[in-house]
Formats: structure tokens, C-alpha cells, sequence
DNA sequence: TCCAATTAACGAACACTGTACTTTACGAAC
DNA sequence: GTTCGTAAAGTACAGTGTTCGTTAATTGGA
């Protein structure tokens, strides 16, 4: 109303607005997950802090599934692909799946990306072919090794999905400690007498699991 | 408004309507799930179906999150919990898991409530306590069983889940196929050679990972 | 029997969400 | 200089979970 006479005046003064592009906006979803979570990842609030409306980001994207799938292959940029040959093969992929653990564990909602999405932007790629890669050397065959990248996978995935929910909910896990706590020692014995063992370790269970599963596939043909 | 002087009629005529309880709640919002998938877990369409708004469901259930757990939970009854003496604890464990695959696997949305949800529902307790319990007969000790379990739970959900969006995803799951045949060979040279590998398998592909696991934990100590 | 108190049910409203459609503005090519 | 393709923007629609204030019904006690 009142801006109308000065309109190309407003648009002038700040001639620093950039023009759009996928990268950017995935960029700045990226960081509005990092600092808010996947409830920061809406349409909305990207085109806010890109000073445009969410309309604007569909010439780039085609829906919010997809850019999300982008996102969280930007987020896997991170994740530390060594490929020394002098360390053993095991120590290597051990390192790759940590790095990929704490990648979605530290990012909030970077977890939630994982399960949601379909895994072939090129970090994700990458990744899973250092993995075949190292199962190879391994001496690991063809068919276990495809499907034991995917178990890994989607241990590391699922994991960090678990134990962010269980950091996030309460400070000590109350919804399931306190449940564990109020168990009829009848019905469920096993649970109770070993309710310790079952919310204790983090980085240290996540290492076991990765050891089963690996000692698994070893022992598999 | 025409139909104000016949209010009380109008509510006499359909006495049917029979109070709202959290059973007929959760029964209601579970066969929703079942023919709608998870997009018709709403309070809006729950409400709907028993005739009423959603603010009423507040009543008897805390939140939609609460709601989607009892959901799942209810929807775990169908998991079938054997206990044969005769048979071996792993032939047992093994149905075990595949029943509760089939389930998350066969009803759209449980899957994924089996991802968001924290399990402290009375089935799946006595799930994970029947699990404990074969893991016991088999002699694993107190610790590779506590988290043994958790693992085991996390593979079939997050399998099943894979599985679904595959399933889901076109037909002969487009997105990863179509990617993956027009992927670089110098850069990805083990994921092009294993490709076929990668897309095979479907019940006889989680009973392998199941496999591996219990493998792994067996060799754990 | 009648009044009081509790509580279930309801409707409207709020603050969001993704996405489609229409209109405006700009930049380059002819 | 005009035209044309397209990026950007605004508006609108149909949803979502949840809260709030009000109404209706039912139950317990005198």
C-alpha cells in the first residue's frame, strides 16, 4: 500500500539479496537443522531466513521430500572417508561407521533423515562403496557384502535414531526408566532383572553392536 | 440452525453412539492405519470415524504422540509369542522375530511407529521378554542379551520399514534402481558390480540378517 | 427428589504445514 | 524497442496438532 510508489526503490536498496539456487537453499536447511532440529526444516522457515516466500524454492526443488534428501546428503560431507592402506581393513570401517554414527547423532535430526530418506545422493554413494570396498578387502563375499552394508548401515541409522530420542525425552531416559522401574517382576523377569544392563552404554554399546554384526557377516558363509 | 427445535431428537434418534473410551479409541485409530496407512493416523479423521471432534480424544489420551504408541502397541497383539518347550530356543527366536517382521511389514504405518515409538506397551514387553528368555535358554550371558535384544528389535523394525518404502516407492522401487543403473563406474565401481546384489532378497534376505546377528552374538564373549 | 459438582463433549480458533496457481518483474535475444 | 521465457512473489487451499471456553449430561450426596 504505502511502499507502492518506491517498490523498485525497496528492491534497489538491497541489491546484496542473491539470487536463489539449490545449493544455498540447501545449505541454509542444513543449518536451520543443525540449530532447530527437523521441526526447522519446513518450507517456511528456509524461505524465511532466504528473505522469500516458499513458493519461491520450488524452481529448485520439486517437493520437500526431495529436499530433504539433499539435505541430509549434505550433511554427510562430514563423515571421514580415510582410505590409508597400512591400517587393517576392520579398524578402517569401524572408523567410517563412527564417524557416520556420530555424524547423525550430533546433528539433530540428521537421524530422522536417515531413516526417512532413500540413500543415493553421492556422499551417501560414496560411503557405501568405501564400505563394500573394505568388506572386500575383508575377503568378505559378493552377495554379503551387499546385504551387510545395508544391516550396517541401517544399524548405525537406527541406533543413533534411538539413542537421540532417548537423550532428548527427559534427562534419563524417564519414560522408559521409569516404566522399567514399576514392572510386575511376574510377567516380565528377564526384563527386570536386567533392566541395568538394558539402559546402560552409548558409544561403547554402539561399538558392540558394530562388532556383532561384523563378526556376523564373517561368519556367514 | 433448521435442525435446532429437534437437537435432543436428533441425538436421540442415533443413541448408538456409544461413549468414547481409550479402547474404542485406539481400535478405531489402529483400523485406520490399516486401511488409510500412517497419513490416516489423525486426530481429525479418528475423530471422524467415532462422529465426534478431535478435541474430544483429549479426554482420554494425553497427546498424538501417547496415541500413536498405544496404536502400535495394540497392534502387536497380532504378534504370535509361542513358547514350546521342545522345539530349539533358536528355531523359536527365530519365528518370534519373523512374526513381528510380517507384522510391521504386512499393516502400512507400523513400520514407521515402530521407529517413532518408545516401546513400553504391555506387548511389546512381553516381546521383549520373550526374547530375553530364548536368549537365556541359549546360553548367551546377561549383558549380550540385554543388548542383543535391542539390537535384534531395531533390525526387523528398520528393516521392515526399508522394505515398505520400497515396496511403496513405484513399482520395481524406481528411484534406487534407475540410480544406480546409470551410476559412474570409476567412482562407484563396487556398487555397480554389486548393484544386483543390493536390490535382491526380501524375506529371505532378513532371515540371512537375522542370521548374521544372532551369529554375532553367540560369538560375542 | 432435587441440587451441586464433576466431567465428557463440542465448536471455534490458533499457529502451523506442503503445495498449486496466478500475477508480477526482470533480463536477454531478436 | 518489443517480445518472450522464466525466476520470484503473493495468495489460496486443505490439511495438521493442540488449547480454550462453553454446553450438556451424569453422578453423588442431602
Amino acid at each position: 500500500m504505502e511502499g507502492e510508489p518506491n517498490m523498485t526503490d525497496s528492491r534497489r536498496s538491497r541489491p546484496a539479496k542473491g539470487p536463489l539456487s539449490k545449493e544455498i537453499i540447501v545449505k541454509t536447511a542444513y543449518e536451520l537443522l543443525e540449530s532447530e532440529g527437523i521441526s526447522g526444516l519446513s518450507m517456511r522457515k528456509i524461505a524465511k531466513v532466504l528473505d522469500t516466500g516458499a513458493s519461491s524454492l520450488y524452481v529448485y526443488v520439486k517437493n520437500a521430500n526431495e529436499l530433504r534428501a539433499y539435505v541430509f546428503d549434505y550433511g554427510l560431507m562430514k563423515v571421514e572417508i580415510t582410505n590409508l592402506k597400512n591400517e587393517s581393513w576392520k579398524k578402517e570401517l569401524f572408523e567410517l561407521l563412527h564417524s557416520y554414527f556420530r555424524i547423525l547423532f550430533d546433528s539433530p535430526g540428521m537421524s530422522e533423515l536417515a531413516l526417512m530418506t532413500i540413500p543415493i545422493g553421492p556422499n551417501s554413494l560414496a560411503i557405501t562403496e568405501q564400505i563394500l570396498h573394505q568388506l572386500n578387502v575383508g575377503g568378505v563375499d559378493a552377495k554379503a557384502s551387499a546385504w551387510g552394508v545395508d544391516i550396517l548401515l541401517l544399524y548405525a541409522a537406527s541406533f543413533a535414531y534411538e539413542q537421540v530420542a532417548r537423550k532428548d525425552k527427559g534427562r534419563n531416559c524417564n519414560a522408559v526408566r521409569t516404566s522399567f522401574e514399576t514392572l510386575d517382576t511376574v510377567r516380565y523377569p528377564m526384563i527386570v532383572s536386567l533392566k541395568e544392563d538394558m539402559l546402560s552404554g552409548e558409544e561403547e554399546r554402539f561399538q558392540w553392536g558394530l562388532d556383532v554384526i561384523l563378526q556376523g557377516i564373517l561368519h556367514s558363509k
